[in-house]
DNA sequence: CGTTTGTTTGAAATAACTCAACGGGAGTGG
DNA sequence: CCACTCCCGTTGAGTTATTTCAAACAAACG
């Protein structure tokens, strides 16, 4: 994937839980993650808390502003994040003239709508286990892309509290999913890496849905 | 909301249950409602039905194709549906020098990625009850900005199935809560008509999102 | 008028949640 | 270096939300 021909303004960092967004800010630039995971997430009064995207290397976050300038939910780190600005100044007057680079943000942007459908239908369809399942084959694949994968095992440092807020279940219920993955010995997961062992299997346990 | 400057090939219709798009099929327009209802949804091959998107008059159907030209998922009518086609070649021509009438079509791709949003963290973090509380809310008040609000009073044309595909829950269980809210008072729902009786209680019940 | 589609109800089963407690790091401050 | 805290993962027991299956009924439809 080649990069868009803006100059970037340099790279940046944050540290893990650190807000690259705020709610509802207004933004006059895309950020792109080089390194580290971040996520979008809406959190309730009650404490409730739902992770709405995941950004890995390599992710522009919140493509859409593009067409809105606006972003409706924090962005946080999830470890410690670099990541480059690209001014959406920029980005409209290459949409204007049709400039190449552009097709890679509508090309995300588009990619962000499928990945939503997605999960709609895993968080209304899908038993615990199954979107368990589904988001491990998601994120392997995903690292795969970026060539984070090395002998079937990749970086993964979601917690289970995070993961729990990926896919709509306690943390205390992610707990023991992954428990009767290990047991089955479908994955290994320790120390912020994830190695599967048996991916097929894994795929079967996302349910039908992966056709 | 004006309609977009191009001469529409005229309106069709189709009948309730009749197929507006297939899966996976490529299209080389865009569909706005005009009369009637339709939905976006996936069929899992075990029979698990999850709507994605409804779609009611003045909507636009996946106005992402813009971007793709390629529909991921079918779209269905719920009920007798009457439509007008934009040709994409058109609204991209609009695009590159800048007509007026396509912010209409870029807003409603950032409309549908922020409704997608919201249901994400419905469907992973909200009750039954405060998930079919917020589709009513929801509806109503689409219904409304297109006048078709009356003393309260709407239509409703979706079955319980539906609306169960919609919020994720066993019709069975979304027979149960509408029970509850006819008993409390909160709302009457008959003959494809939906009445709030008291709409601060119904808002109430979505829960701590609705702010 | 028979058939289909949509709604309602009951009873039993299951998936997932809550609460509570414990243990092992990893950092932090004294 | 030690003691402390906090975060993260783990486990058990009891509870609640939701599902499934089954049957009956009502309304709409041809």
């Amino acid at each position: 994937m080649a990069a868009i021909a803006i100059e970037p303004a340099g790279v940046r960092h944050i540290r893990r839980h650190a807000h690259l967004v705020r709610r509802n800010e207004t933004t006059d630039r895309l950020f792109r993650v080089v390194d580290g995971w971040a996520c979008q997430y809406r959190l309730l009064p009650d404490g409730r808390r739902q992770i709405i995207s995941l950004f890995l290397p390599g992710d522009y976050c919140e493509a859409q502003w593009l067409l809105t300038g606006r972003a409706n939910w924090p962005i946080v780190a999830l470890t410690d994040v670099s990541f480059v600005e690209l001014p959406l100044a920029r980005i409209r007057a290459d949409l204007a003239h049709g400039a190449p680079g552009i097709l890679e943000v509508l090309n995300a942007i588009a990619r962000t709508l499928k990945n939503h459908e997605t999960w709609i239908v895993n968080l209304g369809r899908m038993s615990a286990t199954e979107r368990i399942c589904a988001l491990l084959v998601d994120l392997f694949e995903r690292m795969e892309l970026t060539g984070k994968v090395v002998a079937n095992r990749c970086p993964m440092p979601l917690t289970q509290h995070d993961i729990a807020d990926v896919v709509g279940i306690s943390a205390v219920h992610a707990n023991r999913v992954l428990q009767i993955l290990r047991g089955e010995r479908v994955i290994a997961l320790t120390a912020g890496r994830l190695e599967l062992l048996d991916p097929a299997e894994l795929r079967r346990m996302c349910g039908p849905a992966c056709q």
